[in-house]
RNA sequence: GCCCUUGUAGCUCAGUGGAUAGAGCGAUCGCCUCCUAAGCGAUAGGUCGUAGGUCCGAUUCCUACCAAGGGCACCA
């Protein structure tokens, strides 16, 4: 035996395939040896119970080669075999990472991965600066749209998902190498600013400001009962009406007092954005804001150049851009209205304006919106729009990233008990407050400070995971018990994993040892170790599938995998070589636990 | 009327063209001289909405139906 000992010395950049991979093309390997007709089928490599891999191949392709799945399996694993064979007399890091191979069933391949391939993986994505994830999205550059509150109104709920759910896929992808544009599409223009800026008018004196107002109630809070009350002189009062009206048309011819004030408006709430995002961990700042003011400049043109194009037709005094693909309840086109009677545009234009200038202006190869389910109709016109003009080719990759609709405990809609939604601060804090409560009646010698700080990462962290576990196209069920619990599959179940992992690297001292890679592997630290060599291929999902919950569900899992080890192999009370290997595995899980709730926006304390 | 999404354990949800469909919560019973018990083990709980079809094999793919939710012109 010629194994040599790995040595942790600096980072290296390197990629590190995959077990799964590696297997993947031994198979493949061995079904060309065995078969040459059927070269470059499907492997169909999976995870098995029954092994650490099994190949279904034989299975499918049976039929195509006319003989016997268990006959065809035989021949599979023979030439697997062969490989084997010839392994011990070449060097082992060029070798095959199979170890055993066995015909089971009417035809599964189940393979056993070599002890020296496994603690291999270990010691080569310690070396690796990015746990020897690869880039698949390398240079892509790719827009994600999310979050979009509205200014001068409450973040509530129904923000939630499209903020995390766009900040993870952000996080996600530029990991894997993509050149990822945020942008926050604020709704920050419409008639309601009128009402709103007359009213500030007539009532100088009330406090608004964020450096104004007491602590607890923020910009966006006090916006928000200007606005209802304004709306509520708007209603009764038809001179006040009429002025709001008046605003408005000031405010859309540029008006300079009218533009300073709502100016103001949109500063200060993006002043309460921030600090909701920051508590948050969210990525977004005010330089990835582009409201639907930024496009106002262009609504012209872009109408223009529908028009030119014959796309665009006059409609009931309105421009319309009917759609070839899909018809109403009339059975007639679906329009896109791009100009309404009034003159006026609507968001149907300032999404051709987006979409156009994502393309044009920001030259994005892929862009992702995230947004709720309901719109997927609008988006689908307005992707088809944009392919008729021209604008979006094959080029570019678009997608509406749809997420399901958050629903009270009734199943309707969420609302609180009073009928309004549920303020993004205010579950917050509840969920913080909880976790306060937990972290306090646990706590191992925390100061206060720090317990402040746990409490804080354990409650956020709760929700977040809550909302990004389960699958983004479901509707999905808003209980503030179930998403503030900390027992079970929660984001806090996987911070205290990497706690526990800290505590013991902590007292385990110097970290460095060499991986020992002739030591055979307790079952818990081989299913360990299979769970962390899965990290990349999971993260290459995801972004292919853009679906959060797969890296949540793998990461719970690798949890699980860390927490049977930790049942079942001491650590600083084993004698080396096991004990160096072990605190390899520490350091592992750590690093990937770590990565991975980062990836998910989720802080990972090392002590709670 | 047409289109989209969803029906899996009491509840909330994962899951896959393949071997015995999983997890958490809730329930019952256990486990801290031992690296953090926010943990672990065990028991209980299922005709994977219904009916057909494709396939060696379907909870997974296809079709129809049933049920729930959503969407389809001047609000965004």
């Amino acid at each position: 035996m010629r194994e040599k000992a790995w040595e942790v010395v600096g980072l290296n950049e390197h990629e590190v395939p995959s077990l799964r991979r590696q297997v993947e093309t031994a198979v493949s390997d061995a079904i060309s040896q065995a078969l040459p007709e059927l070269a470059g089928a499907d492997p169909v490599v999976r995870r098995s119970e029954h092994a650490d891999f099994q190949a279904n191949a034989a299975l499918a392709l049976a039929k195509r080669a006319r003989r016997k799945p268990a006959d065809l399996a035989a021949s599979v694993a023979d030439a697997l075999r062969r490989d084997i064979g010839t392994d011990t007399d070449t060097d082992a890091d060029t070798g095959t990472p199979v170890a055993s191979v066995t015909v089971s069933g009417p035809g599964f391949i189940n393979l056993v991965a070599s002890d020296t391939a496994l603690w291999r993986q270990v010691a080569a994505r310690l070396a690796s600066r990015h746990l020897g994830v690869g880039t698949p999205q390398q240079g892509r550059r790719t827009v994600v749209d999310y979050s979009g509150p509205n200014i001068a109104k409450e973040m509530h709920v129904g923000h939630l998902r499209t903020t995390i759910i766009g900040d993870c896929l952000s996080r996600v992808l530029g990991f894997l190498g993509a050149e990822v544009l945020r942008q926050n599409h604020l709704g920050d223009w419409g008639t309601q600013f009128g009402m709103l800026i007359e009213y500030l008018d007539e009532h100088p004196d009330v406090a608004w400001h964020h450096d104004e107002l007491s602590d607890g109630t923020s910009t966006v809070s006090a916006l928000n009962t200007l606005y209802r009350a304004a709306r509520a002189v708007f209603d009764a009062d038809p001179d006040f009406a009429d002025r709001a009206r008046r605003r408005v048309v000031a405010l859309q011819a540029g008006d300079e007092a009218s533009v300073t004030r709502w100016r103001e408006i949109v500063a200060e709430s993006e002043f309460a954005f921030s600090e909701i995002y920051q508590r948050l961990g969210v990525l977004l700042t005010a330089a990835d804001s582009a409201g639907e003011s930024f496009y106002n400049p262009w609504l012209p043109e872009v109408v223009g150049e529908l028009t030119q194009a014959g796309i665009a037709v006059e409609s009931d005094g309105a421009l319309c851009v009917f759609s070839a693909e899909i018809t109403g309840p009339d059975g007639e086109p679906v329009p896109l209205m791009v100009r309404k009677t009034d003159g006026g545009f609507g968001y149907d234009t300032t999404d051709l304006a987006t979409i156009r200038y994502r393309i044009r202006d920001l030259k994005a190869d892929r862009i992702l919106y995230v947004v709720d389910a309901r719109q997927a109709l609008h988006f689908q016109l307005i992707f088809e729009a944009a392919r008729r003009a021209g604008w979006l080719t094959d080029d570019a990759d678009v997608t509406h990233v749809s997420y399901g609709t958050v629903l009270g405990p009734d199943g309707r809609p969420f609302k609180t008990r009073s009928g309004d939604t549920v303020k993004l601060m205010d579950l917050l804090d509840t969920a913080v407050g909880r976790a306060r409560e937990v972290v306090t009646e646990k706590a191992h010698d925390l100061d206060p400070a720090e317990l402040d700080q746990i409490a804080e990462q354990a409650g956020i962290g709760a929700v977040k995971y809550a909302d990004l576990s389960t699958s983004r196209t479901k509707d999905y069920t808003f209980d503030v018990d179930r998403m503030v619990s900390f027992s079970g599959n929660t984001g806090v179940y996987l911070q205290y994993a990497h706690t526990r992992i800290c505590s013991i690297l902590r007292k385990a001292g110097d970290a460095s040892a060499p991986v020992d890679t002739t030591l055979a592997p307790h079952p818990a630290e081989r299913a360990l170790i299979l769970a962390l060599d899965a990290f990349g291929d999971t993260l290459t999902e995801v972004g292919q599938t853009l679906e959060p919950h797969r890296l949540c569900g793998y990461l719970y899992d690798l949890a699980k995998a860390f927490t049977d080890f930790y049942e079942a192999c001491p650590v600083l009370s084993v004698a080396q070589p096991t004990r160096g290997n072990r605190v390899a595995l520490c350091r592992l899980s750590a690093e990937t636990l770590r990565r991975g709730l980062n990836l998910l926006g989720i802080a990972a304390p090392e002590r709670m």
